[in-house]
DNA sequence: GTAATCGTTTGAATTTTTTCAAACGTTAAA
DNA sequence: TTTAACGTTTGAAAAAATTCAAACGATTAC
């Protein structure tokens, strides 16, 4: 096996675990990772090929990250197959399906409180408190997230503005 | 079932949900919501009892909610029993984890870009620059989380000061 | 209009994770 | 020293997620 096939193999591993990590699926790591790694777009046919996975899930795995925006797909004028390839900001966009979670916990958080809050019992002391943590964490989460990607696109623009 | 009861489920069943959607345990979640809920301190009998578990699984994620520093276990004088309640940091330590996860990608990008960088080959030209983007990405992300922490460790001084 | 080439859906098979009950070991009481 | 009360470990059972091969439907080519 070549240097660059092993690298690559490495690569591909590598997203599985950390997807994984996330609570996502295995696969749809291995699949970023080989469109990150591929300069040109790639096919249904030769994505399955190359994880040695047939049709049916990766069709399914694409369809997945299509919806989380971390892939998209592309047409060569002169084949009827899909071709797939990397969102540009796909970091970005890890990062924002991340976030979305957060702002359902905020919303969870409140949420919570408020029905809590029409309670006259005096059982949930020590609740209402947490959650009004909660609130604020999260509250605070989402105002700082919302920093980062603002940074982040001057940031990236610098990378690929150099890189031309 | 009383007013209580109902809103006590929902958020046990609530935390299942948005633990398992970040990649851990359901029963994870469901442990912290209790204790999240609950003024004293829980024993194991009465954690299983509460979710309706047994001993074995709930002991094991006991185990798995400590190394994570999300609970803490505390001794009664009068009982020989293991009595488990929240981490007063549970948010921040929460959050630490993922920190954790985030650093390791950090370190991830770093060491496959310096073994890519080592070959001569112009294949990996696409490949050096996503690289080059993840691991400023992560590098980024690290100092807002930094920044995070610091600022949430004032706020929530306020929390609890204003209760008091 | 028919055949061929796609991507997607589906139900079954496999694998992995979760869960349990029982056995085990340890500590404290009797 | 024996017994009782714990928490943990373990191997098997149950549940859930992943994966596959085949069927399907739609679109393009002939």
């Amino acid at each position: 096996m070549s240097a660059e096939e092993r690298i690559k193999k490495e690569i591909i591993q590598n997203f599985g675990h950390a997807y994984r990590a996330f609570g996502l699926n295995k696969l749809m790591g291995h699949v970023v990772a080989l469109l990150i790694f591929s300069p040109e777009p790639l096919s249904l046919d030769e994505i399955s090929q190359n994880l040695e996975r047939s049709k049916g899930p990766v069709s399914q795995i694409m369809k997945r990250l299509r919806d989380r925006n971390l892939i998209r797909r592309v047409w060569h004028p002169t084949s009827r197959k899909d071709f797939y390839e990397i969102q540009p900001e796909i970091f970005e966009n890890a990062f924002r399906n991340n976030f979305e979670l957060i702002k359902s916990n905020t919303r969870l958080a409140k949420q919570l409180k408020a029905t809590v809050n029409k309670e006259k019992s005096d059982n949930f002391d020590t609740l209402k408190l947490r959650l009004l943590e909660m609130q604020k964490f999260y509250e605070l989460t989402e105002k700082h997230f919302d920093n980062f990607l603002s940074e982040w696109s001057v940031e990236r623009e610098k990378i690929y503005s150099k890189s031309k």
